[in-house]
DNA sequence: CATTTGCGTGAACGCGTGTTTATGATTTCT
DNA sequence: AGAAATCATAAACACGCGTTCACGCAAATG
């Protein structure tokens, strides 16, 4: 049924040259000359022929392919952000001319699991692979790390820790952190609590130590009670909010969120309660969200440029596969402060 | 750098027989006795070996990968709903032993971006392909279903018309419209309006003509003004809305959306203007949206699950590949009416 | 004119696997 | 017990391509 492609060998017939010829042609080989290249290449555009990858790759090519695993932790499949990344990461491939294997991920202790992605290094001979969404030091990440695969992540926790095959790129979360909290300040907030991320994510934890940090660099103190534990998801948010409001504890007069879908939630948590945003609570988000400009009230939001990442990464593993000798990688996106109507001046 | 992969013939030598061997224990050939198959898997197992891939295909067997051709319209990158499509996917066919190569398409008009599609079929051999988000009829994808390749495509206007390697899955938008309406009928609505969606697409032409098949079911008439053009992203319904009040026209009692993030942009034009739901209009939206819930009022929607629809697609298209003879397929998810508090009694 | 240099190209090998064919060893049947 | 059938396995070929090697020819050099 399925019509059978044409080879390289039969290029060579019809072109009136070797195979080799064909293949020289096709490497872009400098001893061949002009109007042999271009008697060959006529043949190759007439019958639309491609090279076989596999047999490419088992004469010793890459595969150049990318593998992209998502690790499910009920975010991925819901969360927009990283559908953003991987829109990124597979045109950024493109460009490149490589394409990206996807792959879900839902639970990295499971053997068989992580068999499989093994597999698809072993078997299917990737030339490298991106985790979205890995927990901290994910013990089989730095298995292929260490058997030479080379590994991109997204790592808030290890700048410079770069290796020859590990590729590393960061956002700000300090950075970020320290813009929320200084404009909070600005508008006279001093007491300012945070509804922490999931804290075995690399995000969850320096954005936390982030807060801390900002609010000493700021002469503020922060208080145990307004670090309300949270997650990163829409019902993260309104659970924490939900259970601290009825802990009957004093609310802070603002409140830095995980994400904005964390801050969607518990905002929807806070007006369950009759408190209003921004009149009795002023809330800045983290992410930039796209609904956030249109959530009620615009959210204000420290927005980070995950495609941008994503873009930095991705070209950044590419070229480690194109070039062993291609240096320790490091790279952090500046998030920046968005002002809408979420935050109130005191 | 990389360690080096073990190949058959080494297990050969290791287990004390010929790589024939090898390669039948591996592709359970029945004419080799327990004691020898079980010598050779033990051989397998300790070193952690997998046969590649390259190697198999170039030998004849299928890659087993399918490919997963996301067609950009704005929609897809943003879109949790193509995401959600994009886990099935991927999950269902990991399930079944298969691998995804994705990849998006931004201008399906440009020769360069459609020879890149056909490459992943000819030059990376897949074994089948599922697109998302085509057009109606788009040329290219009709070009490989005549060249044999086993094509998968979620397509409002092709019931039965499943061939030998066309995979068709549709969503039944007429039967949800007509939920739609006979819900708003219930609630004595007859002055009932849509926001159409993108007209190119399958899913916007049978959802436009469900309404209408809808009214003249319940024995009421649309009103040419109240069937206002839109799309299928929040800024559509904004646009959509945002037109028609600057119009001056008459607002109609209830409007069905075309789909969830249409509605939320079409309820920011209305209270832009004014208008309270469900006070002064009442929204029926469709999709049922992750964010639908939870949005100020929860929507009335008609649910669709895609989750589902995207796994009987992707079964069907690895059934295809593994039996040629696999007959004429056909599936339409059911869509149901979720009711929440958009809608008001008149 | 004899010799070297360089260039273009075809033949041959290797990549790792599936599968067919042939061969030797064993069992079964008469 | 001899012939025939069965069985287990190894050898050989094919898949399509990259690449090395060697050969032949033309141009350049002395």
């Amino acid at each position: 049924m399925r019509k059978t492609e044409i080879s390289s060998v039969e290029i060579a017939k019809l072109a009136g040259v070797s195979r080799s010829t064909v293949s020289r042609v096709i490497n872009n080989y400098s001893n061949v000359p002009p109007e042999t290249r271009e008697k060959v290449m006529k043949v190759i555009r007439e019958h639309h022929y491609v090279p076989n990858l596999s047999a490419q790759v088992l004469a010793g090519k890459g595969t150049r392919t990318i593998g992209l695993f998502m690790i499910e932790t009920e975010q991925v499949s819901r969360d927009i952000l990283s559908n953003m990344m991987l829109v990124s990461i597979i045109e950024n491939a493109s460009i490149n001319g490589y394409y990206v294997l996807t792959s879900i991920i839902r639970d990295t202790a499971d053997r068989d699991i992580i068999r499989g992605v093994k597999d698809i290094f072993y078997q299917r001979r990737i030339d490298g692979g991106i985790f979205i969404g890995a927990a901290n030091e994910e013990p089989f990440i730095e298995e292929l790390i260490a058997e030479g695969y080379i590994v991109g992540v997204v790592d808030q926790r290890l700048p410079g820790r770069s290796e020859a095959n590990r590729v590393v790129v960061n956002f700000d979360n300090d950075y970020g952190m320290m813009l929320a909290v200084k404009y909070l300040r600005s508008l006279n907030h001093t007491e300012i609590g945070v509804v922490a991320g999931d804290m075995k994510r690399s995000s969850g934890e320096t954005k936390l130590e982030g807060f801390k940090e900002a609010m000493r660099h700021n002469g503020l103190r922060w208080n145990e009670d307004w670090i309300i534990p949270g997650g990163f998801h829409e019902s993260d948010g309104y659970e924490a909010m939900r259970s601290f409001m009825r802990s009957g504890k004093r609310l802070p007069t603002a409140i830095v969120m995980a994400n904005d879908s964390v801050a969607f939630g518990a905002i929807r948590a806070l007006r369950e309660h009759g408190v209003e945003i921004p009149k009795d609570v002023s809330i800045v988000g983290f992410d930039d969200h796209e609904l956030s400009s249109r959530f009620q009230p615009p959210l204000t939001t420290i927005k980070v440029d995950f495609g941008a990442m994503m873009k930095e990464l991705t070209e950044a593993v590419i070229g480690h596969i194109e070039d062993d000798e291609a240096e320790a990688f490091e790279y952090t996106v500046r998030s920046e402060l968005v002002v809408r109507d979420s935050c109130r001046k005191l």
